[in-house]
DNA sequence: CCGCATCCGTTACGATACTG
DNA sequence: CAGTATCGTAACGGATGCGG
């Protein structure tokens, strides 16, 4: 019956911008949405589950909807149904491409010897 | 009678920088300890314990072993007891402060309409 | 078909009590 | 003080179903 059972609610842990902006993408998902959307531009739902990581169907569902109620993502077509509406970036959302070339500058630095197939490309 | 249940060990889910700098770091509590980190040089087991996020015990101490693992953070005194043996963070974990700092930034600006509390410094 | 929601087993997390 | 043991809860992951 109830089709949304998650409360899109954030408990913020603190006033501090670095937790709070954890609070909302502080996952395993979130920031890889956001990489192929940056990537890309423009991404159906069906596009992001091709992605090489794997993410579930439910998982990415729940992830996109709060990315969207937090502004951060937003469909291309606002109005149009669901079915091949891709989703895009916000402004808000394209301003983290800054903390996402921050970690993969670091990554390839720094997780190079646990992690050797890590590439030197976003 | 298995004192340590977590094989010390990362699934990597793609060779993307991005993503294997999120298995590695993408969750609630590790950014924040190095945030700890950064502002305070060295902090002890229970010093960590006291930031205002209140992370629980269990938890800091499986990060703690983790971040060690991957040599992020190191303690102070190699060799010494745990007791007062500080942590603080290696070359390796100092250099995600641009990181930390880009995703402050980013909180400030887009966070505030969501979370009025949010302060404008790390 | 595509975009989900639902069900369900498994894993991670969180609070608290407890030990060396 | 620095953790570990325990246990209840929430999140995840895969499979499946169903409407548009």
């Amino acid at each position: 019956m109830d089709t949304q059972p998650d409360v899109e609610m954030i408990e913020w842990r603190s006033v501090c911008p670095i937790s709070s902006g954890l609070d909302l993408l502080g996952d395993k998902w979130s920031l890889v949405i956001i990489r192929d959307l940056i990537t890309h531009e423009t991404r159906t739902y069906s596009e992001l589950l091709s992605s090489p990581e794997h993410i579930s169907t439910n998982i990415l569902a729940a992830r996109l909807r709060v990315l969207t109620t937090f502004g951060i993502i937003e469909r291309v077509d606002p109005d149009g149904v669901a079915r091949n509406n891709a989703f895009r970036l916000t402004r808000s959302g394209a301003a983290l491409r800054p903390v996402l070339e921050q970690l993969a500058t670091w990554s390839q630095t720094h997780l190079k010897r646990y992690h050797e197939a890590i590439v030197n490309v976003v």
